[in-house]
DNA sequence: CCGCGGGCCTGAGAGC
DNA sequence: TGCTCTCAGGCCCGCG
């Protein structure tokens, strides 16, 4: 699923069930993810307290009280449900239910709040990992990705000074999580229509010949953090594999002006038909009359 | 540094 | 009903 909007809404949909509970009892069902999961896996998280449950791009952090942080992606098709026990729910009655509809519950966390919570991704293009608090920074993962688009100190300049110099596309270099943390591909095309830039422009040119930020840059700014607040707003786009952790859908698909509109008219009227293009060997979505 | 292609996986949908 | 083909929200690697 997952963008920046949609990770963040699994997030807050977690954190009442997570935060300050403890891990009774962990199942890793299905250890080759992306990743293999290391032997001792469940043994590490069992009886550990979970003291604060965050996100850092596309990442949810979950701050352990052994010192060891558990990172968790979701990758393309990864989700996350909360069951609550009780009515005649138990540990156990869970592992009995298994069918076509669960067959890619690969973890599944029994925690102390008295919530079931189940790591879902047919793909297993998603991982988890714990590592270290104090070497959490340093870690390859984390080592390199920019800045947080809805942060306080992302803004024009340093948007401009991410992209001086580059000779690759708008939409490529918003793509690269080193330039910005959190958009993937609807989020990009969503954004640059909202700042009517061209996908197609080359990334340099939204600063001056200083690296100095210009107008594009403000504009861009501005369309990232408007797209990425609706669409938290509206718990996430749900096209396939997206839901909030209680099931529901989010609605935030009903609200693309470029994504997936091949053919249509462009929400600002201006007589543009939305236009599909390949960049990078995925689709790329905009309007050639008002983004330039 | 850059763009491109391929790979990792499964499932949905289209076309026949 | 079923086959084959294409495509999908991420990310990494290697090539030229």
């Amino acid at each position: 699923m997952p963008e920046l909007p949609e990770v963040e809404t699994v997030r807050r949909g977690l954190v009442p069930v997570m935060e300050g509970a403890r891990f009774r009892k962990v199942e890793a069902r299905r250890p080759d993810l992306r990743w293999p999961l290391p032997r001792d896996f469940a043994k590490r998280l069992e009886r550990q307290t979970v003291t604060g449950l965050g996100r850092r791009a596309k990442y949810l952090l979950a701050d352990l009280s052994s010192g060891e942080v558990l990172v968790m992606h979701l990758g393309m098709s990864g989700s996350f449900r909360v069951e609550q026990n009780g009515a005649g729910r138990t540990p156990g009655a869970y592992y009995h239910e298994r069918s076509k509809a669960n067959a890619h519950d690969h973890i599944v966390f029994h925690m102390s709040s008295g919530a079931t919570v189940i790591f879902n991704d047919p793909r297993r293009f998603g991982f988890m990992k714990l590592i270290p608090r104090i070497a959490l920074a340093e870690d390859p993962l984390m080592r390199a990705i920019g800045p947080e688009p809805l942060g306080n100190e992302f803004d024009a300049a340093l948007l401009a000074d991410a992209c001086a110099g580059k000779k690759t596309s708008l939409k490529a270099a918003l793509s690269d999580q080193h330039v910005v943390a959190g958009l993937g591909n609807i989020y990009v095309c969503e954004a640059l229509h909202r700042a009517r830039l061209s996908p197609k422009r080359r990334a340099s040119t939204i600063a001056g010949r200083s690296g100095a930020p210009n107008e594009r840059a403000a504009a861009l700014v501005d369309g990232i953090q408007a797209v990425l607040r609706d669409a938290i707003e509206a718990g996430g786009s749900s096209l396939r594999d997206h839901r909030r952790t209680d099931g529901e859908l989010g609605l935030f698909q009903h609200n693309f002006r470029v994504y997936d509109r091949e053919g249509a008219a462009c929400p600002r009227r201006d007589g543009g038909k939305i236009r599909r293009i390949v960049q990078g060997g995925r689709s790329t979505f905009y309007c050639p009359v008002c983004q330039r």
